[in-house]
DNA sequence: GGATACATCCCCAAAAAAGGGGATTTTTAC
DNA sequence: GTAAAAATCCCCTTTTTTGGGGATGTATCC
């Protein structure tokens, strides 16, 4: 019997999932969490064989979540769930020892293929074919924590004065940082890296 | 009984549904649509009292499907479902006729008070306070033809003298308009700007 | 006809960002 | 333990934005 956990903040998709898992003959739905905090609560107690993992969770980024848990419970095999449009994100779940990756609009019989995959030793990296090489080609210019910190704040208005303040840090730091964020999203001023960022789901 | 139709193309999302309107205790699903052509279709036929529609599907806008249906089935209410940010299109969706919207991440017992609410002949717009705030009185901060001209250029990371040039207007002339932006939009600078701007869709 | 909104233009000064360097210390990864 | 990556800091100059004024012609709406 294989042990499925299924951690999103949505109770449509909870459920949706709870009712699709059903139909699969040797697994069940031993339980979900809304929230990272109360996954890691559950898992110090319980155990799972795949978690369904959704990247956008209230209290918590779920490719941080994918990490802590990956380093907590090595037996445990993830599964990331996310919206169509969120390929930045792709990449962060891989590196933080994801064993697969699903789109939100997936279909059963999608589910069940990649739960196979990752049960038997596997990985499965989307069903649509052109993500997957957009991924694996573009390979993405990934932003440093620190960066995307910056990145917020910037988008949020605050100059870099503001920035500096509030991060503890020196002006010309923060500067460097927003140097840095303009040549490696290859745009030639603020709003455009705002703009850039925005649609790239990295804010 | 209640019947409802449910329109989206996340099997996730429908089989979620499906299982939280069951209890319901004067309700059913009477049907599923995942393209805005089949759910044309089987209203050519058939008839519900409330349909769940989302706002992005395949084939068309969910905005132009909801003014459709209204037209030729003025007895069905239609409840929009949408993603957290979306907030834009809200407004689109009450110009269309529909009578409530919840969010895609909304818990049983708000799906049911919107359910009760729109099939006693009210209406239900969000769970969230802020946000229903924001729309209902905010009511756009409308931007002329000529200053969401600019903001896009501005937001495609052009200076000022640049889009004067594309434009073929003064310097200062653009200038004034991107300060209207920015006091329109009741932010303090250009990045923000970039950013209210995609967030609320006007670019 | 008069009010109103829109688009256009101008001045000035201060603040911030952009563009070009370079350098050091911490972290992280193997 | 070492190499690479990230984060930190500094210099300089030029360009651009921001913030405060104000003004004029032209549509548009009632």
């Amino acid at each position: 019997m294989i042990k499925i956990f299924v951690v999103d903040d949505h109770p449509m998709v909870i459920e949706g999932l709870q009712t699709m898992l059903l139909r699969l003959p040797d697994s069940e739905v031993v339980g979900y969490a809304m929230t990272a905090a109360s996954c890691l609560g559950y898992f110090m107690h319980h155990t799972a064989d795949i978690i369904l993992l959704d990247i956008n969770l209230p209290d918590q980024n779920g490719i941080e979540l994918c990490g802590t848990l990956r380093k907590k419970y090595p037996d445990t095999k993830i599964i990331a769930l996310t919206n169509f449009d969120q390929l930045s994100y792709i990449q962060g779940m891989r590196d933080a020892g994801a064993q697969g990756y699903l789109l939100k609009n997936s279909s059963f019989e999608e589910i069940d293929t990649a739960i196979n995959a990752v049960i038997n030793g596997g990985s499965y990296w989307l069903g649509h074919e052109d993500i997957r090489e957009s991924i694996q080609e573009h390979n993405q210019p990934l932003l440093t924590r620190r960066e995307i910190e910056v990145l917020k704040l910037v988008a949020e208005g605050l100059t870099n004065i503001e920035i500096a303040e509030k991060l503890f840090i020196s002006v010309t730091t923060v500067d460097s940082h927003r140097k840095n964020l303009i040549s490696k999203l290859q745009v030639k001023n603020t709003a455009a890296l705002v703009r850039v960022a925005i649609e790239n789901k990295m804010i």
